[in-house]
DNA sequence: GCTGACAGTATTGTCAACAATATCTGCAAC
DNA sequence: GTTGCAGATATTGTTGACAATACTGTCAGC
């Protein structure tokens, strides 16, 4: 349920659009798993209108395909594709790397502290959704921090879109120990105003879930 | 009027969002000036429930801005936004270039020898709705050769969201002129597979239009 | 003459019913 | 046993009406 009747107007679409990219990323909505538009409605308790938009959105974002008069279902990202996104994604990254005033402001830097140690409390607990928030609140003020706020939701649309296979890569524990460490080190890099090394940590550290994924979904293709 | 009737369902919202694309980059739609769902569906002779979706999807291009309960209204970008998104736009379309098979594949190049001769024409024609028109299908096909297909998307999102300055320097004479050589410059580069000439073509090409813009901004800033 | 309450109007936001379309099921013909 | 048709069902797409909200103009009170 959606906080229904609690939310403001506009807020309702995109909760909803929370909601059902939480379900599709924490892997409770499967790849091709059919959008019925009334079934959603009535579970998260709000009108069917409402769902109908969110279903656009999540195909602007690239979680969910719609064919015309059939219905939207999850989408599962080709390897190519996912290989295109993350090329595009370590070039503005590091653009943005690139241009995040050293040392950046106190309270970013604070903020960074707060946020990451939630994310080791949720990856230590086990608990993928906190830990899922958390790491998307992290890479929104780090990348936010380079001031360019087109350049930052071009980031955020594209990390949104490879969302979707993490399904696959956040149960592995070693991975998940090893993005915890790259972020302390960012922050570290970020207080010591050490460019060259912020640069390559934003750069090196979005390939491991690529290659995870990468390695996951051969396997998973050949015993099909 | 958007050929009503005769399109397909989910055409019309696509035909709708180009009408009013056009109309606000041509300068028709004035910045500040309110689009009411109502008086446009009228006009264009669809359903508001389409003008309505149409709308949203100009807010997430940046060339709207909606203001629950109270409406849209055509939005006029700061010139700080206009400095991000050139900077945004290097980067992707440097990095497009770079990925540009050379020589590209024969009908790539026929297409944009096609494109540019009716971008040529509507310059010497001063048809300013052809030659915009035709200049986004250039840079489409151009750099959609680059083979990333999420690459090429962002390309088109981040200048789309500029052609609302379009109004202010598509007047020029002289730079139109200087787009059209730019253009065929290209195409050369391609033909020889001038990887160099290529990239700093496409890095250097979009600069001169930000820059006018920006001088032209500053004369109206002032008097006002 | 100015200000603040109030009614009237314009516009957006929401909804439920209806229409159009696709999918499924059962049955008959071959 | 399979294929093709027909009706039934499920789901999406569209519409007009209504509710909620913001804006505008008028008029009484000071």
């Amino acid at each position: 349920m959606v906080d229904s009747g609690l939310l403001a107007a506009p807020d309702r679409l995109a909760a909803v659009v929370g909601a059902l990219e939480e379900e599709i990323v924490l892997g409770w909505l499967q790849p091709h798993e059919r959008l019925i538009e009334e079934d959603i409605a009535e579970r998260l308790g709000v009108k069917r209108h409402i769902v109908r938009e969110a279903i656009f959105e999540l195909e602007r974002m690239g979680l969910a395909e719609r064919q015309p008069n059939k219905g939207a279902f999850v989408r599962i990202l080709e390897l190519e594709e996912v290989m295109q996104i993350y090329e595009v994604r370590v070039a503005l990254e590091s653009l943005a790397a690139k241009r995040i005033p050293l040392p950046p402001p106190a309270e970013v830097l604070a903020s960074l502290h707060d946020i990451q140690a939630l994310h080791q409390t949720a990856v230590e607990d086990h608990d993928p959704r906190a830990a899922f928030r958390a790491n998307i609140r992290f890479h929104a003020v780090l990348f936010g921090a380079c001031g360019n706020t087109h350049l930052t939701e071009l980031i955020r649309q594209s990390a949104h879109k490879v969302h979707g296979i993490r399904s696959m890569t956040d149960g592995d524990p070693a991975y998940l120990k090893r993005a915890c460490e790259e972020h302390w080190a960012m922050i570290a890099a970020l207080e010591n105003a050490d460019r060259v090394g912020l640069v390559a940590l934003c750069e090196q550290h979005i390939i491991p879930s690529r290659d995870l994924y990468l390695a996951k979904a051969k396997n998973r293709r050949r015993p099909g």
